[in-house]
DNA sequence: CATTCACACTAGCGCTTGCTTGGTTGAATG
DNA sequence: CATTCAACCAAGCAAGCGCTAGTGTGAATG
């Protein structure tokens, strides 16, 4: 069994498993179709993976990773201005939301199936993102570029952009970066959209 | 077998089922589990409901009954301005969402696990209510309350709404209806927040 | 050339699952 | 008083579940 979730072979199969544990549900996929979705026999998984608690936590534990890099890149690179800021988290939170949208929909949906050893590991790399978040909304909120509570403000708007997952085409018309800019421009006074 | 929901048995077993779903989850709960917490034995359960679908489609349409019933209610009974029928309708989505919790975080987790059958007929059920609110938001529209599109809004103003149901604590000071005053005033633009 | 190692296989154990079957109640109905 | 009927129970079946044990590879390592 391999400990790191750096062996390639093992980010792979994370990858398939994440795919699986959308289309079915992490209880009603089995071992078994893991396995055949890997190429290998049902035992051989456990060669790679624990148990199968242990897949669920390595796709979650990718996607909230991945998160949290792309958006502190994002707030790196961008403008130091409230509103770029801004827009650059919303920007970044909708890029991995919907190109890593395998493990994050598993990370929304299934998040309640993790043991407790494994939620509270995952639980401080989540804390970690929506510290950004709070960070952003409060820079926001002292500009006078929204209003509210600090804490009501992060929660509506991560639930705004999380709930995307459900509706989102991306097959369709917007871009992730315009549908992430039409946030701001809501909840923000000064935008206007003709 | 009850065919209508109607049996006051029924329904009392449909609330029960509906607690237990979200302690657990669909898929683990077993039909043992829902029958214990019932006072009955697990071969009883099938006299009630045809199976163990049939369960998960009666709580979660109890649920959306009942908050087509309560939004249609509050739009009626108030005032006919853009404004007070977008604080009536944000009031009633959380009114429903927090009282009947528990039916509702079911329909938001558990929808995929329905049927084909099952979800076609509730589809059409949560169209209604969801229609319910691109009306509101066309009048906010119209009128220049909030700015942008009809469909974007609606669903990041119900994204926003429906995430409570994972941080929102009823004990905590805030009660549902300034949560709701709160967010229509965040995309509102001649509110403000001192 | 011997050893190790990652990776895979076969076979199946012990248990739980949703659901069925056939029968028993106790109250209401005609 | 015979019949009906909703509601329940006891017992268990067939299928599927996660996971284990023991073994076989071919490539890399010493």
């Amino acid at each position: 069994m391999n400990v790191m979730n750096a062996s390639p072979r093992r980010k792979e199969l994370t990858r398939l498993a994440a795919q699986l544990f959308v289309q079915e549900g992490f209880d009603r996929t089995t071992v078994r179709m893991l396995a055949q979705e890997m190429g290998i026999k049902s035992g051989s998984l456990f060669h790679h993976f624990r148990d199968k608690q242990e897949i669920l936590a390595a796709v979650i534990e990718e996607g909230t990773e991945n998160a949290l890099i792309i958006a502190r890149d994002a707030l790196a690179r961008c403008d130091s201005s409230a509103s770029a800021r801004l827009h650059a988290m919303a920007r970044a939170h909708l890029e991995t939301l919907l190109t890593d949208r395998n493990a994050h929909v598993v990370a929304l949906y299934e998040w309640r199936r993790l043991d407790t050893e494994a939620r509270a590991h995952l639980s401080h790399l989540r804390d970690a993102y929506e510290a950004l978040w709070e960070e952003v909304i409060d820079e926001a909120l002292a500009e006078g570029l929204v209003h509210g509570d600090r804490f009501l403000v992060s929660r509506f708007v991560m639930g705004a952009l999380n709930w995307t997952v459900r509706w989102y085409d991306p097959e369709g018309t917007r871009t992730p970066d315009e549908l992430a800019d039409e946030l701001v421009a809501m909840i923000t006074r000064s935008a206007s959209t003709p």
